[in-house]
DNA sequence: AGTATATATCAAGAATTATTGATATATCAA
DNA sequence: TTGATATATCAATAATTCTTGATATATACT
């Protein structure tokens, strides 16, 4: 078991996570919903680049978003981030079996 | 601040577990320390791959060796998981100020 | 010494993902 | 309606990462 389709969303999470621009993305929006353009502020990186991290972010589940106007805001999906903690709880979980015995 | 030296660990253990392979490694290390041929068995997979995502976990701090023999015993480092674990915890803290509000 | 086994590494190619600049769409404001 | 702004998407290229098969290295066994 266990490499079904369970992990299938960790994995998604972790993907997006795991990445320089989306990462400064993520704990941006840690603090608040943002606007598109204030991402743009924020980073100083192209618009088509911002948004093309956004899409990967919110097809992995990790933010929503919500059109206000001509704005698109997005902000954090603190579900998966829950999910994402409580899977590495069950990793640790496993480790600590003495047969186990993780470093 | 933020994405500095201190983000760079984690994406590193971000980067390594998002992968299906070095996951299904990952959480075979979960129940206990392996040695490389372990792994091949248990996935069915050729021996240079394993050893490939191997390396890429390794490098990335989040599993450790150590050699006996012939063999090369691979498992956990459970400090890799707790920060990661801490990193998430930061993330979701900072959601929870009703400033931000994420979802 | 010679042979077998466990693992690592390497080079070439395949596959995936990211970047760029351009264009499209939708909303607002004058 | 016209023009401006916010965002998304697309096509081409670039960059990164993964896979494969071959070879190298080290250890053990006879």
């Amino acid at each position: 078991m266990s490499t079904g389709v369970a992990n299938k969303k960790a994995i998604d999470s972790l993907k997006a996570l795991a990445e320089p621009i989306r990462l400064e993305i993520i704990e941006s929006l840690s603090s608040g919903e943002k606007c598109v353009c204030d991402l743009i502020q924020e980073t100083g990186l192209a618009q088509s680049k911002i948004s093309f991290h956004l899409k990967v972010l919110k097809e992995a589940g990790v933010i929503t978003d919500r059109q206000s106007g001509r704005w698109v805001y997005y902000k954090l999906d603190i579900r998966a981030l829950k999910s994402l903690q409580n899977w590495i709880k069950k990793l640790r979980k496993g480790c600590l079996s003495e047969a186990s015995s993780c470093e």
